[in-house]
DNA sequence: GCATTTACCTAAAAGCATTAGGCAAATCAC
DNA sequence: GTGATTTGCCTAATGCTTTTAGGTAAATGC
């Protein structure tokens, strides 16, 4: 549903309509409506965390960085509402139980191809988490739409970008 | 009022509570709830372009890059409502009416003080502003508060990746 | 075969969004 | 200044979503 109408269109009422049962014979099934929101997040969490191991094995440097770096972009594409459920903000004992440890391993796991060490290395996970979210994020929602050249070719670019700023990072 | 009780608590009925109004006054001045979040959305945007606007004057190189990306990061920790509201997605019509064309040409000024052309200047254009957007967005969400060093710590090490980044820029 | 659990239901309260129609004060036009 | 218009607010009403409380019938467990 979330992916069909968007996550925000995701209410308990619209979710009993769509099961053709009462809103309120949800509750037995769910806390409140954050609850539900919560539980599509950890979902598309633990979702997205499969694909990018699977997307990772076997792959080391560049290749795991554009591995990786795909696998969340094409999931974010396939399932846009999913996506937009995984970024939001849990609460602490929801953030516990997702796959959010899986997502900082693997993307510490990219650097393994690289000569980075702490604390340059979590400098890194945090700079590719940024871009990779922030670029999904504004390409989804049409900030790089509107003029040339195309967002394909950006992409790559910036892959080659990070790429290279791995290999050289600079010393503080 | 979206900086103190955040940016989806405010609702044309709260706006209306907050001014001893009734909900239905509202809508001589609003079209819709909607129109009530975009125009936050476009006052976040033009206050945040002046800043940024102020912050760049007379600064050129890393020195600019630093000042641009600290005004954004600043503007979102002091009015986290509105900064939330300006990464709302505008309809094309309240987008072109918004600063967003300032952010974009600012984004590019940056870039004056180091060598790049077209196209490599608009895919460093669309990288900063996956960093900033990505990074203040997560940094806000905690995502970076669960482990050392501190975030101010890495928030530097960025910029400065950035800066050798974009001064060493790969060809493709 | 009885007790419990599961999966629903009805009823009802409360909050938000929105439309329609109306009134009084402020402002504008001549 | 006075009549016309605009502005800013109101009441009333509708329809949606969320949520709680209390109840029933079928499935399951021991």
């Amino acid at each position: 549903m979330a992916d069909e109408v968007g996550f925000d269109k995701v209410t308990v009422a619209a979710l009993a309509r769509h099961f053709g049962v009462k809103d309120a014979s949800l509750y037995s099934h769910l806390k409140n409506s954050q609850d539900l929101k919560t539980r599509i997040a950890l979902l598309a969490l633990s979702e997205l965390a499969d694909r990018v191991a699977a997307a990772l094995a076997g792959r080391a440097g560049k290749d795991a960085l554009e591995a990786f770096a795909n696998a969340y972009r094409d999931y974010a594409r396939e399932h846009p509402g999913r996506y937009a459920a995984a970024q939001l903000r849990l609460d602490p004992e929801a953030a516990a139980a997702s796959a959010g440890a899986r997502h900082a391993g693997m993307t510490r796991a990219i650097l393994r191809g690289y000569d980075l060490t702490e604390p340059d290395q979590t400098h890194a996970v945090r700079l590719l988490g940024s871009v990779f979210h922030g670029y999904i994020s504004l390409e989804s929602g049409g900030s790089f739409s509107h003029s040339a050249p195309g967002t394909e070719e950006t992409w790559a670019r910036v892959l080659d970008a990070l790429d290279a700023l791995l290999r050289n990072w600079p010393a503080p």
